[in-house]
DNA sequence: TACAACTGTAATTTAACTGTCACATTCTGG
DNA sequence: CCAGAATGTGACAGTTAAATTACAGTTGTA
């Protein structure tokens, strides 16, 4: 596997000194930045994997570049885990929503912050190494951003092309309407859990176009949350027709 | 979403009577233990979704507790959080490393601790541990969340698949009516005995396909309950019945 | 700034699932 | 073979979960 490259963003030094061993020794690469501003360099030049921010920073809090990062287009998919201390912020960090993949409270273990980071790599993997996932005729394309079905592209809306996403780098699996949010809104984002419903219908009703539709692939899985799946009520083979980078 | 019921494991009186009213607020159900004996009966008599366990217990640590538990089949999949009383982080990495999916150092915030709670329960909800249980051409897929005879997806509501899975991962033994309600329905739910009929039936039912019959596999076992078994329903009654001339 | 697209939420409608009952059928012991 | 007991079955109505609709507030953009 390539190495990755984790970008931490601390204001104490020490910190970021200790994390820059951590990571070392589990085999990463490391760059760092102090305040918001480095950070957004970083992002942009380094071009990390993942970053670890810290919630509270001089001059802008973690949240403002969080927000930033989510908003623009290249950056909205890179997996951020935001470290917290665990004092009284607690409170503020439940009351607001933060979209971030993983957060963590200091102290923590270094086993468990490289636990967490492999996992939110492997998350993004799927994603990372295939530019088009496509199951029969449908195809989303994360070069282009955009989703075809057949010979037309498909219209969505951000959030529906981040579902399908989510679903299609993990078929055949169900989850409930809180992975979901976890998982394509962002941990710790207070949005109800029926809104994801009414997201699912977006998402049906945009992969059903003038000649093709595919609204079946996803599925509601009754007391449970949805899933999205190539086979219904049709063979077995057709689980072989698992979603595919191309 | 049903209620959740945790365990609490902790030696002190006081601790404990905090946690029920913290977890009671939360809305979780409670069951505690203070010692690990008592603990382990509680894990399979009140079967919690969750446990917390204290690091400091007399009779033989927390850690104990933990590596029983991660050792059994049945207990292994039962998510675990430590209490540990210092920021050791020795402790810390020690109870992580036999298999704690999280821990929490005292004094702690109960919304934290609630909120950790959740979070894992959400984890393992859905959770990576799923498995498949399988006999034969019959699957049930936990991780999809699906009933597959042979080729074909079988149609069940929630009920009949949670009756399956319970008689899938609990095969060749005969359970009353009254067992089968504790187990799949759940404990102080008030339902009549006969109810589990009608399921048994949609069950059998749902595992008659166009090609194949695997309906024989729920067995009634007369004047006790049913049964779930590979062995033919003739050869098993008479093994059992045997005693009577014809 | 005005407009268009997108989001999240709440209210309402629809569909699926549950539990019970009444009656049918099968089994058991005598 | 009979009577009583236990289990199977079909129907049905209440309950619950999901789908749908409408809408108001945001956000991005021309």
């Amino acid at each position: 596997m390539n190495e990755h490259t984790v970008l931490v963003v601390d204001d104490e030094s020490a910190i970021r000194d200790m994390l820059r061993m951590v990571l070392d020794i589990a085999g990463f690469g490391f760059t760092e930045a102090e305040n918001i501003q480095d950070a957004h360099v970083r992002v942009l030049e380094d071009k990390p994997d993942i970053i670890l921010l810290d919630w509270m920073l001089p001059g802008g809090s973690g949240i403002e570049l969080l927000r930033r990062l989510k908003r623009d287009e290249h950056t909205r998919d890179l997996p951020v885990i935001m470290l917290t201390a665990k004092t009284s912020e607690d409170n503020i960090v439940q009351g607001l929503d933060v979209g971030a993949d993983d957060y963590i409270t200091k102290p923590f273990a270094p086993r468990e912050l490289v636990a967490r980071i492999k996992s939110l790599l492997r998350r993004s993997a799927v994603g990372e190494n295939a530019q088009r996932l496509q199951m029969a005729e449908l195809v989303l394309d994360q070069e282009s951003h955009r989703i075809f079905l057949g010979e037309e592209v498909v219209e969505a809306g951000p959030t529906e092309y981040r579902l399908l996403r989510f679903f299609m780098s993990h078929p055949e699996r169900a989850y409930s309407r809180a992975n979901l949010l976890d998982s394509v809104w962002g941990v710790n984002v207070y949005v109800e859990e029926r809104t994801v419903d009414v997201h699912i219908r977006r998402l049906r009703m945009a992969l059903r176009t003038s000649t093709l539709d595919y609204s079946h692939l996803i599925q509601t899985v009754r007391g449970t949350g949805y899933r999205f799946s190539s086979r219904d009520l049709m063979s077995a083979d057709a689980a072989n027709l698992n979603t595919r980078a191309v």
